[in-house]
DNA sequence: AGGTGGACCCGAACGC
DNA sequence: TGCGTTCGGGTCCACC
């Protein structure tokens, strides 16, 4: 599913093939990717727009034209994009759009369960839409443990749920969501306003860590997600904790328990992650490496 | 008010 | 082997 680290990915190796090109034609097959409007009245309305940046915030797509308008492409769940010079995309029944640029080259939008979505807004629309539904940058400087603390100052809910939730930080899933409380050492279920300075610190440091590490590795291919020149991602071999339920925990060795938080799967370790604090004891808080569990 | 759970969608994995 | 059922997940929206 593509998160922050997929859709920075995207954003990164489409870029030099996008900017300064001019949309030859636009076919759009799929009504749902642009409804309530009519694919052909978008389509029109896209050909002849030159691109003049392609950037990203969360986990949507913004593709800027000459004109001032935007293209705000969300992939939700299984979108990809993919770029082919002239005449060599291949066949394709999941697809649901195609761009033809004025290089003669090709991009094409592919979703398999269709919940993915284009919105063609006017300059001056851009801003509050994103506003209104998303949180902080999680990779900018300004993103740090006291403002997170602000935000989730009083929130009851697990803090899987606070971080799942765009408002809070913009471009988080449920991979590395899971990923960042493993690192973070804090347990998915923990109410969010309750974290202690500390915790916040590590929460904070983890979220960077995990989407930097997934960016490097452009990416994690599950089963949907490839880049855009058909590659595929390397972080879903680094996963900690995300669908290795039972396999030993890198830290302690503790197999991974899986649990449903906010309707989600939900992969930590009931060791490192404990959800009440443990009480001070004289000997060492983690299991040294000679006791550490066996894998199953 | 704010959190939870269902709907949307469809292929893969699972169970009998 | 084959068929029906369950699962999963981003976001919106109804409900409590």
């Amino acid at each position: 599913m593509p998160e922050l680290p997929e859709v920075e990915t995207i954003r990164q190796k489409l870029e030099p093939r996008l900017v300064g090109r001019r949309l030859e034609s636009v076919e759009i097959h799929d009504p749902r990717l642009v409804r309530p409007f009519e694919p052909v009245a978008v389509a029109a309305e896209l050909e002849g727009e030159r691109v003049v940046a392609l950037e990203r915030r969360g986990k949507y797509l913004i593709v800027r034209f000459e004109s001032g308008k935007a293209l705000l492409i969300h992939l939700r769940m299984t979108g990809s994009l993919r770029h082919a010079p002239n005449g060599t995309l291949a066949d394709d029944p999941h697809r649901r759009a195609v761009v033809k640029l004025d290089d003669g080259s090709d991009v094409a939008y592919r979703d398999v369960r269709r919940f993915g979505t284009w919105q063609l807004l006017e300059a001056a629309e851009l801003e509050p839409y994103l506003e209104e539904r998303l949180g902080f940058e999680p990779l900018e400087r300004t993103f740090t443990a006291r403002r997170l603390a602000q935000r989730l100052e009083g929130r009851r809910a697990p803090i899987k749920a606070a971080l799942l939730d765009q408002r809070t930080v913009a471009g988080l899933g449920n991979i590395y969501v899971d990923e960042a409380l493993w690192r973070a050492q804090v347990h998915p279920l923990r109410p969010a306003g309750t974290l202690q300075a500390d915790e916040l610190a590590r929460v904070t440091r983890s979220i960077k860590d995990a989407l930097r590490a997934g960016v490097k590795r452009q990416g994690a291919s599950l089963r949907d997600y490839s880049t855009p020149d058909g590659g595929r991602g390397r972080m879903q071999d680094r996963f900690r904790v995300y669908g290795r339920e039972g396999h030993p925990c890198a830290r302690c060795g503790t197999p991974i328990d899986k649990i449903r938080t906010a309707g989600r799967g939900t992969w930590y370790c009931p060791s490192c992650q404990r959800l009440e604090r443990q009480a001070a004891s004289s000997s060492s808080s983690r299991p040294s490496r000679s006791r550490r569990h066996s894998s199953v």
